[in-house]
DNA sequence: GGGGATAAGTTTATGACATCTACAAATACT
DNA sequence: AGTATTTGTAGATGTCATAAACTTATCCCC
C-alpha cells in the first residue's frame, strides 16, 4: 500500500467486501452511498471502484428500492451470483469434504464421502479428492463459473514456509510428508493449504456479527484429536509455522495418562473422542451422537461426563484467559454434544475466567453455526479471501 | 489509508521508522537509498519524504561516509537526538519508575525510586510520580527537548475502553477502581496506559532482530505475581479487554492450592516470587538474589528448584504450543533467576513443544535484554511508535 | 397536484501523490 | 585521465481520491 495502484487495489477490495459482507438480517443490500458512509470514502470514489466491479461483472445492481424516507431511492449493490467460484476440499478421518461457493456466500456444489481414511493411502485418496473436484469444477464451468482457487483442509500439521505446500504429519489419518505440489498442479489452480479447525474457525469468523466479543473466540474442532483454531478481533493467529491453536496438547494434570505426543495429561486424553466414550461407559469407538443419548438419559453416565467438563473448563480458562477471549465455538464432534456440553462449559467458565470476574464479562459457549465440512467452506472463503482483497486480479 | 494524504502519512512513517530501526551492530545508518530499497518506495519518494523530515528537524543527516564500494558516497540518515522524547512510567510493587528516551532511543533521563508501594494510597504515589515527572519534563525543556506524551505502566488490570482510561484492579498493590484521567491532566500530556508486561514486552520486540522466531516470544514478568505479555510475528496481542498474556493463572494441577484469584492451581502459586522462595527452603519474603545464590550453592536447594522449573515448563508448554512460539524471554525475578533457570526450563520445553518436535525448532529461553525499570521503557516507546506511525502529527 | 425538502448518484474539475526519465555528483577501478 | 557505478535531485507525467455543481427521483405538505 505504498503508491496509488496499491491504494487503488486496497480500495477497491473495500468496496468489494462491503458489498459482499454478509447483511443482518432484515437489512437490505448496501447501495454506493451507504457503503461511502461504512467505508469513509467519498461517494464519488465508490461510484467509480462500484463501477469498475460492475463492468467486470463481479457485482451487479438490483432493482431500485422504496424509499423509506424521502429522497432518491437507494440502487442496492450485490455480488453477482455465479460469476466466479472458489473450491473447499477437506480430508476428515471419517470423510471427504468439499464446497463449492460464489461471492455471495451459496454453496454451488457440496460433496460428503464418508469413509473411514485412517490409514488410507495418501495417494489414492488425493486422486479421488481430485475426481471429485475436477468433477466439480467442470459442471461450474459449463454454467459459466469458473473455478478461481482451491482450499485444501487437512488433519494435521501443514506447512507453506518457502515456496513449500506439504502436509507435514497427521496422526489420526496415519500420514507423514506429504508433498502438495503435484495435486496443485493436477488441479490446474492455485491451492490454500491449511489445518482444518484453522479453516472451519474462518468459516465461523465469516457469520460472526459486528460486536469484537462476537468476533473473537476459540474454535474447537473434536474428532479423533482436538483442533482449534484461535480468532483474535477478527484475526486468526497462525504462529511462528502456522501451528497455533493446537488446544488439545494443553496440559490438564501433570500425572495425566501419557499421550501419543509424548506428554503428560494432555487435554485430548481427556476430551478426545475416545476418552470421552470410555469415561461415560461406552466402548472407545462409540459415536458422538451415542455419547449423547447415554449422557441425556442415564443420570451415571451423565454425571461420569462432569469429568469431562471439568477437564475441558480447566484447559480452556488458561486459552480465555490467555488470550482475553470470552466465546468458545463448539465444533465437530463437540457441536454433537453441545447440549450437554454447552451450558455447564459456559457456566464453569465464567466462574474461572479473568475478564468474567473483573471486568463483568459473560462467557459463550455456543454450537458451531456451520455443520457440515466447515473445513471446506472455511477453505473456500480463504480462496474467496483474496478476492476481496485484490479484485482486479480476478477481472 | 483511503486516500492521497494518508497514504503519504504512512509513507512518511515508514521512512521514519526506518531511519530510527535500531542498526545491525556495526552497520552503518541508512541512507536514501537503501531505506527505498527496503521499504519498496521509489528513490524519488524517499528523497522527497526525508526532506520533509529534515525541515522539521525530526532526522539530521550525517556527514557522507566513505564508500566502501564505487559510486557516489551514501548520505547517512539519523533521528535527530533530543529533538522530542517521550516519557515512560512505572509504578511497582517495589518501585517507582521513569525513563525519557527520545528518537535514537538514548535515555535523556531516568528515575528509580525504590519504595514498597502495597497497601499504599494511590493519590500519594500518584503525586509522587507526576512530580518526577515535572521535574524531567521541565529538565527536557529547559533543553530544548518536548515530551510529546506519556506512557504508564501498572501492575494489574487496565482499561482504555470507551473513553476510559482507568485501572480495575491492582491486587498486589491494592489497588481498585483508579480513573487515570486526573493524572492525566496533571501531566498535560496525553497518557497511554498498559499492564507493565505488555510495555516490557514491548521493550524487548524493539530491540529483537529480524528473525521472526526472535520477533515472536512470551514475556514474563514474575514479581509478586505473574505478568505476561504474547508477541507474536511482531505483534503485542491485546485481547478483547486489552488483557492478554495473563500466564500466572494458567492451570497447573487442577489439585493444587488455592489462588487468590479463586482457582486452584495457578501458575502463580508455584512460580511466584514467595512460591519460589518457600519450595527452596526460604523465607517467602526472600529476594530472588538470595534464592539464586542458595539454589546455585546448596545442592538441596537446587533439586526443590526442579519443581519450579518443571511447573514452568508444564505452563509455558501450553503457550508455546497454543501460540506457535518458540521463544520465552525472563523478566522481573526470573531475570535475576536466569542462570539457574533458563537452561533446564530450555530442555524441559524443547522436549514438550509440538514444534520442536515436528519441525525441528529451536525453543530459546532468554532473559530479558532490558535490566531496569524495562516497563517505563516499553511505555515510553509506545508513545514514540506513535511519532513513528504518523510524524507529521509532531513537526 | 404542485412546490419544496431530501437523499442518491453523476459529471467535470482539481489537487495531492508516487513514479518515471533524465541528469548531476562523487567515488572506485583500470 | 577515462569509464563504470552508485547516490541523489529536478522536472514532467499519470493515477487517484476528492470537491463542487448538477441531475434524478422520491416524500411531504399545503
Amino acid at each position: 500500500m505504498a503508491n496509488s495502484p496499491e491504494l487503488r487495489e486496497r480500495n477497491l477490495g473495500l468496496v468489494l467486501t462491503e458489498i459482499c459482507r454478509p447483511a443482518a438480517p432484515g437489512a437490505p443490500a448496501p447501495a454506493r452511498s451507504q457503503i461511502a458512509r461504512r467505508t469513509g470514502l467519498h461517494k464519488t470514489t465508490v461510484s467509480q471502484l462500484a463501477d469498475e466491479l460492475l463492468a467486470a461483472g463481479l457485482i451487479v445492481e438490483l432493482p431500485p428500492l422504496a424509499a423509506a424516507r424521502s429522497g432518491r431511492p437507494t440502487l442496492p449493490l450485490a455480488p453477482n451470483p455465479g460469476r466466479l467460484a472458489a473450491l473447499g476440499l477437506e480430508i476428515n478421518v471419517e470423510y471427504l469434504g468439499l464446497k463449492a461457493i460464489d461471492l455471495t456466500g451459496a454453496v454451488l456444489a457440496e460433496r460428503h464421502d464418508a469413509a473411514d481414511q485412517r490409514g488410507s493411502d495418501p495417494a489414492r485418496t488425493l486422486a479421488r479428492l481430485a475426481d471429485l473436484a475436477r468433477d466439480v469444477v467442470a459442471r461450474l464451468a459449463r454454467r459459466g463459473t469458473p473455478v478461481v482457487g482451491v482450499g485444501l483442509a487437512l488433519p494435521g500439521l501443514t506447512t507453506t514456509a518457502g515456496d513449500r505446500l506439504a502436509l507435514l504429519n497427521a496422526p489420526n489419518l496415519g500420514w507423514r510428508d506429504l508433498d502438495l505440489r503435484p495435486f496443485e498442479a493436477r488441479l490446474g489452480r492455485p491451492l490454500k493449504l491449511d489445518n482444518e479447525a484453522n479453516f472451519a474457525a474462518r468459516a465461523e469468523l465469516r457469520l460472526a456479527g459486528p460486536d469484537p466479543a462476537e468476533r473473537s473466540f476459540v474454535y474447537l474442532s473434536a474428532e479423533a484429536g482436538i483442533g482449534g483454531g484461535l480468532v483474535s478481533d477478527d484475526v486468526l493467529t497462525a504462529g511462528l509455522h502456522g501451528w497455533a491453536g493446537e488446544v488439545g496438547h494443553v496440559m490438564i494434570d501433570p500425572d495425566g495418562p501419557v499421550c501419543a505426543c509424548g506428554a503428560r495429561g494432555c487435554l485430548e486424553t481427556y476430551a478426545g473422542r475416545r476418552a470421552i466414550a470410555r469415561t461415560v461407559g461406552l466402548p472407545a469407538s462409540a459415536r458422538p451422537e451415542a455419547v449423547l443419548a447415554a449422557v441425556a438419559a442415564d443420570p451415571a453416565a451423565a454425571k461420569r461426563f462432569d469429568d469431562v467438563v471439568a477437564a475441558l473448563a480447566t484447559g480452556l480458562a488458561g486459552v480465555l484467559n490467555l488470550l482475553d477471549i470470552t466465546q468458545v465455538v463448539l465444533g465437530g464432534d463437540y457441536a454433537v454434544l453441545a447440549p450437554v456440553l454447552a451450558e455447564p462449559l459456559r457456566s464453569a467458565l465464567q466462574r474461572r475466567t479473568l475478564a468474567a470476574r473483573w471486568g463483568g464479562a459473560e462467557v459463550t459457549v455456543r454450537p458451531a453455526r456451520v455443520a457440515t465440512t466447515p473445513a471446506a467452506l472455511g477453505a473456500a472463503w480463504a480462496v474467496l479471501d483474496q478476492v476481496l482483497a485484490n479484485p482486479a486480479a480476478y477481472f
